[in-house]
DNA sequence: ATGGGCACCTGGCTGC
DNA sequence: TGCAGCCAGGTGCCCA
């Protein structure tokens, strides 16, 4: 579920409360995520303050004393914020209880999650060190885009949704920022020019700073550390649209497949 | 090196 | 009502 705007959107959201506290206790409740989670995790982790919340990608790093958390919230994913004590719902996996009294509770009804725990530096992670720059990263630019799709016979949609290739972009955004961009998805990725590289560029950082600003997309699951759905769903150009108007010309939006995902375009707009 | 397909899981919806 | 079938915000891995 969750690409990169739902997850920055979930770091803010507990990074106020989060930074600075220290693991009173790791409760895990079910310990079958995609990897299983390391049964020694609450030993390792009790009593370790939480330095730093940040994000690499679509992980979220809570940044320890002693170590570095890795967390990914797979498709359905979430995690909440609890002020207080609150009953447990099925899919709880695990509680970061901190000495504020605040609870961090992670729930992923699918266990496409996971979570790693590592003393080493998190961007040498084998989950990691072979992901693409940040998209707001300065790495990240028209240059670049060209560069790699030089070699890729594949779809830019595809390009897109690589995470070595380029970072952040699920099957949601992936098909906002084409049409943003106003280019095909099914566009063979070395024949993109560089004015197309320079509009694509652009969309992807477009469509994932507004979806930052109303709180992510929620489609079913997703919720932000307040237990709320984010708000851009309803701003949404092309995703789940397909059969309405476009939002730009009114032709009706369409829905294909590529790599078993489905993507959706504006045939008009977008050539 | 690149690309395609599968696997991992649960739940919600559709249509018979 | 029940149930089979299909679909869903991701991504590592195996094979050609």
């Amino acid at each position: 579920m969750p690409e990169l705007p739902e997850v920055e959107t979930t770091r803010r959201g507990i990074e106020r409360s989060a930074r600075g506290r220290r693991i009173s206790e790791f409760r895990i409740y079910d310990h079958r995520l995609r990897w299983p989670i390391d049964r020694s995790l609450p030993q390792q982790l009790a009593d370790q303050q939480i330095v730093e919340v940040d994000r690499r990608a679509k992980y979220l790093l809570l940044r320890l004393t002693d170590g570095t958390l890795i967390l990914h919230l797979g498709m359905s994913g979430s995690l909440r914020l609890l002020p207080q004590e609150t009953a447990r719902i099925s899919h709880d996996q695990f509680d970061l209880l901190l000495d504020s009294g605040d609870t961090l509770r992670f729930n992923d009804p699918r266990r496409f999650g996971s979570l790693h725990y590592t003393t080493e530096d998190p961007a040498s992670h084998k989950l990691l060190r072979s992901l693409a720059p940040e998209p707001f990263d300065a790495a990240f630019n028209a240059d670049y885009l060209y560069r790699i799709t030089r070699r890729r016979s594949a779809a830019i949609k595809q390009v897109l949704m690589n995470g070595r290739l380029v970072t952040g972009v699920g099957n949601i955004y992936a098909s906002e920022a084409l049409f943003r961009a106003r280019v095909n998805p099914r566009r063979a990725a070395r024949k993109l020019s560089r004015a197309e590289c320079v509009r694509i560029v652009r969309a992807v950082r477009a469509a994932l700073q507004a979806a930052i600003r109303a709180g992510g997309t929620t489609l079913r699951d997703y919720v932000g550390t307040d237990g709320n759905p984010g708000y851009f769903r309803q701003k949404l150009y092309v995703y789940e649209r397909d059969g309405k108007a476009c939002r730009v010309c009114a032709t009706l939006v369409r829905k294909i497949t590529q790599g078993q995902r489905s993507t959706y375009f504006c045939p008009h707009c977008q050539h």
